[in-house]
This record gives structure tokens, C-alpha cells and sequence, in this order.
DNA sequence: GATGAATGAGGTTTCATTCAT
DNA sequence: AATGAATGAAACCTCATTCAT
């Protein structure tokens, strides 16, 4: 019970990496990735250059570690809520998706995905981890939930790997729009409209023929608002 | 027809600032703006570091020429386009976007859009550049469709400032996605049936009360395929 | 006394900057301003080129600080002297410039005129910073000290202004005869002598008319030696 | 007579070389040796860099030429006039120094002094080709001229190889002053009226004991201006 | 003779990483 | 654990010189 009662500057110690991180996070999301410098990531998190290097081996372990704790975190807990989930698939898909934006696309770790997309194919290493501990256990959450719904006679028959890339896309786009700052569009989107008029639509067109029409898959009454 | 007879050389001289573009937007596409090295540029263009500066005053100057030859121009084009038109605004809509999917989206081209997104805030006077080249001339572009169909009573009476990101998105977005390799989504879209679908929908909702569905509104019959 | 007892790399540390700027005089007066490699400077210095970054922004700004360490100061201190000086005009004209030859026209600092003098029309911000920093400042103590002479009837009156480069001058030959190695002249001047003499010239031609002669106007006795 | 009677373009091409040399003087003295680049040089000249080559095999070459040209052929002629002068040695110093200055002081080619004072360290080869070429014969003259005075008896017995310096310094320093732009001083010295008085101060110091006081020693009346 | 396109060594500057303290 | 001085590879850019036409 006494275990985190630390003297203060152990606590200091221990929150340090985190402090790392956040200071990491913001400046890979301004920036990107080479062109942030890690003095810089150092000094927004207050310590000096060198004691970085006592928490992470290089750029690119700092790198992972932020894409592990700002993204795969919380995609584990995703995967979690997914193996634990009862209930109607079409209230599983919005459940994970609300949840994943509030955790993620509503964050500044959002911006990880427009990095990578633009960075990636200078960063070998950074691609192959992030292929595999982002996108490939995001599809298959997502194909999860559909083969589930599939099979559970809640959605109807549709090919999980090819249904998958229409729900994640507007997802990621959706990232993007609120993390690009000029050139992008001024095109400021409402994230919760978006994401209410999407999930909705996409759960309509996932009800089998002759499931009651409405809810779970209906949230929006009479026609979707003209965005 | 002696008239371009020229010696080897100089043919080659004149070639040499094209040959230097389409070298400079293979790898700035490829690699992004910072990360793409002027001796990369010259050795893909067949020539050394030194002859490059022959042509383009540095780094920035080269990347606005890639601007202007690859977007910009096409654009202009696009005006032109714009200018001459007297048809029905709905099919002047979609053959400008068409076109710009011809000679822009469906190109090398496209992938300046995702570079300027990621990298635009490290380079204040390309963003400049670009903003004012490129983002305000087509904004301004569709904007003016808009405003003719609606003044002609074409399509119903919109905002043409709220519509136009609502109509410029799906393009960007599609350009994106045509040229991100790995990390973005393997989500393969068929960029014609996009297209197709997206601009049968979009002037499907800009058609005045009243007036008959159909062509020039409708392309697509029936149901829409399912994306 | 324990004050100063540092680690040894601390004390390194400290004493940096003047290695640099030691070695930056020498090779700057050596080769001049353009021709002067900052590598050359870091290697004689001891250091690495990027050493070298941690403690100047850039080479204009290394250049400044070796003219403010080396003139600017003595300058200063200069200007304190005359401050303070209560005696006589002539003797504080005679201390002043004797100061200036012992702590920079006998000393490397000297080369920098010759380089100003040849580089300055291509480097137009050091140029600024040359004459706000050193010429005009230079000037001014010596108009300053004229205008003293003359204010208490110890010199004869004449227009400071039109006075001050008179005795300048010989003082700027002085200091780039002494640090001109081969194409100059092979005048090997004796600066002692040449300064005694030239200031006794000069300060019997400022006694007024009716003050007594000899000291402290004339210091040298009889005829002046044939040079 | 026809002689000298060509088609335009060949007369042109026999005045290339003196363009060139014209224009590098220029250049030369402006920005200094290493400072001139050579497509400027010969786009002041009006033809294009490889030109440049046809008349002179690099750089070091224009630069040798430029000061053949602009001081060691006016030095020759100087010589001559030494070897045929048969008048007093007094008015043949005062002679050649004022043909000097209307030779080479008064022109852009006096520039060449101050460059070589600043840049010859940097430029052995350079520096070897102006000692020979005009320190030594320049000095020889001098001393050729003090020589011949003192064994005709005109000139008081100097060692001529220690008042050399003593003639050659003012005349120096005044070549330098009148090309010195900003940082020497805004000292803005009368050159004729500078030579005027030097030469009468400097011939009065030379005339023997018991030969008469005025011309030819004495040129100027009663007092010295005031400089 | 004349051209000017092409070259590439060499300079300044940046920044990830190391390591003595 | 923490520091921050030091390093050096690598990037951009310049310009004397060459050479095909």
C-alpha cells in the first residue's frame, strides 16, 4: 500500500518517459518525423539531450515507442473490448469506433497516420512495425467485427476483406482532415456529424435483407442531414 | 523542316530542364520535399549536381517549377476550360474533374498534394507558393461552376464557399490514396468507379427542385453499386 | 579558493571560446575573411568542425566576435581612459595611442584592418558592423580628445573633424605595414620609433601659438633622427 | 598605311584581349582575386566564359596579364625614362613619381596594390610573380634614382637601399587610400596636393649640405600648407 | 575563333549519437 | 540518473575549368 509513495524526485524519475513521449508526440505531429530533432524533443520535455538516450535507444525506438503508447495501446484495448463484446454487432462497430476516436482520432496522435503516410517509404524499419502492430491488427479488428456480425446473422453477407478498407477509410480520412493545418482543405468537417452520418450509413447498408429496419443499425432518423 | 534541326547538344539542352522536372517529381513524390537530395535529382536526370543549378536557382525553386509543370499548368487549363464552357454546368463539372483526373490525379502529380500536407509547415514560402497557385486558383475554380449553375439555375441554390470543400475532398482524397504505398490502407479503390460514383452522387444532390432526374444529374442507373 | 576547481572538461569548456577565437584571429589575419576555412579555425583550435557551432551561430558571427574580443574591447577601455584622463591633452593623446599600439597594434588584432580594408565591399553586414563598432567609434575618441585639447586652450584650435584622420592615418599604416608579410614593402619600419616620432610631430604642430615648447608637445630633443 | 585597316570583326577580335583586360581589372579591384569569378569578368568583356580561355590559360594567367598590363609595362616605361634621363636627379625623382601617379596611382590599377597586400599570402605562385615584377624593379628604380643623385653629387650620400622605403611608403599608402572605399577611413586626402607636399618635403631632406636652397629641391613656397 | 553546357571538388551548416564527468 | 560538449557524416550550393559543337 505503500508502494507508490515515492520521495518527489522519484516520481519525476518514473514520469519521465511519459513526459518524453508527449514532448515526442507534439513534435513528430508538427513536424514529422525527420525533421524533428531531438534536442528539441528533449527540451519541450525539460531534461537535456543525453538523458533521452537513457530511455530510448534511437529516434526510431523514441518513434515506436510513441506510435506504441499513443496508437497500439489503445487498439489492445480495442481488441479487448472486441473479445469481451456480447452484445449486437452493429452496437459492437459503433462502440469501437466512438471509442477509438475519442482515444485516438480525437487526439494529437492522429497525426501519426498522416506522417506515415508521408514519410514511410524513407523509414523501412518504421513501416514494417507500423504495417504490423497498427495496420494489420486495425484491419483485422475491423474484419473481426464483420466476420462476427456475418456469422452471427447480424450483418448480412458481405466479404469481411473487402468491405473492410470502406469502413476504415473515411476513419483515417477523417484523422487527417483534423490534423492538416493549411494545404489540405480549409474544409473544416464537424468529427462527431462525420462520424455519426458515416456509421450510420454504413450500418444501413450492412442490415440483412429483412432485419428490422431502425436501430441498432438506424441511429439518425427520416434523411441523413445534408452535410 | 530544317527548322528544329539543332545540334545533339542543344537539343539536348532544351530537354534538359524536362528531364530535370519529371527526374525532381519522381523523387519528391517518392521521398518528400527535405528528404529528396539535389544529387538524387541530377544522377536520375542523367546529370551531375553542378548542371542542375544551370536550370533552377536551389532546392525551392526547382520544387515550384514541379509545381507549376505538373499542377499549375493543368490548372490553367482548366480555366481555360471553364472560361469557354456553355453547356450545362453539370456536364461542365464533371468534365473538368474528369480532366483533372487525366492529367493530374491519375499522374505522378497527384502525389505533390499528399507531400505538401505532411511537410507544408517546415517550408513556410512553399506553403505560401502552393496556397496561392494552386489551392486558392481551385478552390476558385469550382467555386465558379458552382456559382454559374447555380446563377443559371442549373443546380439548387447553395453556398458555392460551403459546397466547394464538400465537392474538392473526395479528389484530394482519392489522389492521396492513389499514391500512398504502404502505410495508408492497402484499400486498392478503383479510381474510375470512384469517381463515377462520387460525382453521380454529388450533382444527384445539386439538382434544383423540379427539375427532371436524370442526365445531366444522374450518370449511374439505378442503385449505386455498393463501393 | 575552492571556487574555481572544476571538472576538467567544465574548465575546457569555459576556456573554448577564447581557443576559438585565438584561433580564428590567426588564420582570419593569416588568409582573410573569405579564404579562412572554419574547419582550419576548429583543427587549430583543437576541436571539430561542429564544435565549432556550439559556440559562434555561423562565420559572420564567429568574425564579430574575434573584432569584438580583439578592437572592440581595447576600444572600450580606451574610451573608459579618456573618460577618466584629467591631466594635460597631449599626454593623454600620447597614452592613448601608446595603450592602443601595446594592446592592438602590436598584437595579430592588427591584421584585421588589412582584411576589412580588401574585403569589405563583399561582405556588406560585416561592413556595417566594422564601421559602427569600430571606425566610427575609433573616430570619435579621437575627435573627442581634439575637441578636449582645444576646449581647454592645450591645443591650437583646429576642426577636430578635419584634424582626426590626420592622426589616424599613420596609426592604420602602422598596424598593416606591421602585419603585412611579403608584397607590401620590405619597409621594415621600427613601430617604436615610428610612433615616437610621428607623435612628436604631430603634437608640436598642435601646441598653440605662444604655449611654451617642449614638454609636453615635444618629447623627443634636438633634431628628429633621420628615420 | 593599310595596315592597320581590317573587316570590323577582326579589328574586334584583336581588341578581345584588351576587353578582357580591362574587365578583370575591373572585377580584380572590386571584389579582390579570389572574390572575381570569371563569367562575370567575361560578360563585362561581352563574350562568354570559354572565350575567356582562348586568351588566357586560367585565372592566375588574366591576373598576370591584368598587372603586366596595368603596372609593369607603365614600370618599363619608367625605366626608360630613367636610363635616358640626363637632367638634375631631383627633378628626375619628382618627374617619374608624378608620371607614376598619372600612370598607374590615378587609375584603377592602383587597386591592384591593395589586393595584393590582402590576398597574396593565399596565392604563392602570385605573390613570387609580383615581387619580381614590380617590388623589385620598382624598388631598384627608386634606388637607381638615389644612387645616381648621390655619386653626381646632387643628393646628400644616403644608403639609398634604406631611404627607398622611406619614398616608396607615402606613395604606397596614397594607391591604397584612393581605392579604399568604406573602411579605411573617410579620410578623404587631396592626391595631388598629398604628392606635392611629400615630394617637396621628401627632395628639401635630400639636398647635400651647402647646395643651394631652393629649385630644384624645393618646389613649393615659404610654409607647407597645413595638410 | 567562339560558345555555353557540363563537371565535381570544396565550402558552410545541421543534427543524431556518444561519452566523460 | 543526468548532463551537455564533442563528433563527423551528409546536405546544399559555388565556380574554375573543360570540351563538343
Amino acid at each position: 500500500m505503500q508502494a507508490d509513495i515515492k520521495p518527489r524526485w522519484e516520481r519525476r524519475k518514473d514520469a519521465r518517459p511519459q513526459e518524453l513521449l508527449a514532448a515526442a508526440l507534439d513534435l513528430f505531429v508538427e513536424r514529422g518525423y525527420a525533421a524533428t530533432r531531438l534536442e528539441d524533443v528533449a527540451r519541450r520535455a525539460g531534461v537535456s539531450k543525453g538523458t533521452l538516450y537513457l530511455y530510448f535507444e534511437n529516434k526510431e525506438d523514441l518513434f515506436k515507442a510513441v506510435v506504441r503508447d499513443s496508437i497500439v495501446q489503445p487498439l489492445g484495448q480495442a481488441e479487448l473490448d472486441f473479445a469481451d463484446a456480447d452484445g449486437h454487432s452493429a452496437d459492437l462497430l459503433r462502440t469501437l469506433l466512438m471509442r477509438w476516436w475519442d482515444k485516438v482520432g480525437a487526439t494529437r496522435a492522429a497525426g501519426i497516420v498522416k506522417l506515415m503516410m508521408a514519410e514511410s517509404g524513407n523509414f523501412p524499419e518504421l513501416t514494417q512495425f507500423y504495417n504490423e502492430e497498427v495496420i494489420e491488427r486495425g484491419n483485422a479488428l475491423i474484419a473481426g467485427v464483420l466476420t462476427r456480425g456475418v456469422a452471427r446473422g447480424e450483418f448480412r453477407p458481405v466479404d469481411p476483406a473487402v468491405m473492410m478498407p470502406v469502413l476504415s477509410a473515411p476513419i483515417l480520412m477523417l484523422m487527417i482532415w483534423c490534423h492538416s493545418s493549411s494545404p489540405c482543405l480549409g474544409a473544416r468537417v464537424d468529427p462527431r456529424l462525420f462520424l455519426a452520418t458515416f456509421l450510420d450509413n454504413a450500418l444501413r447498408g450492412l442490415r440483412p435483407d429483412g432485419a428490422p429496419e431502425g436501430a441498432p443499425y438506424a441511429a439518425l432518423p427520416g434523411p441523413l442531414p445534408e452535410k
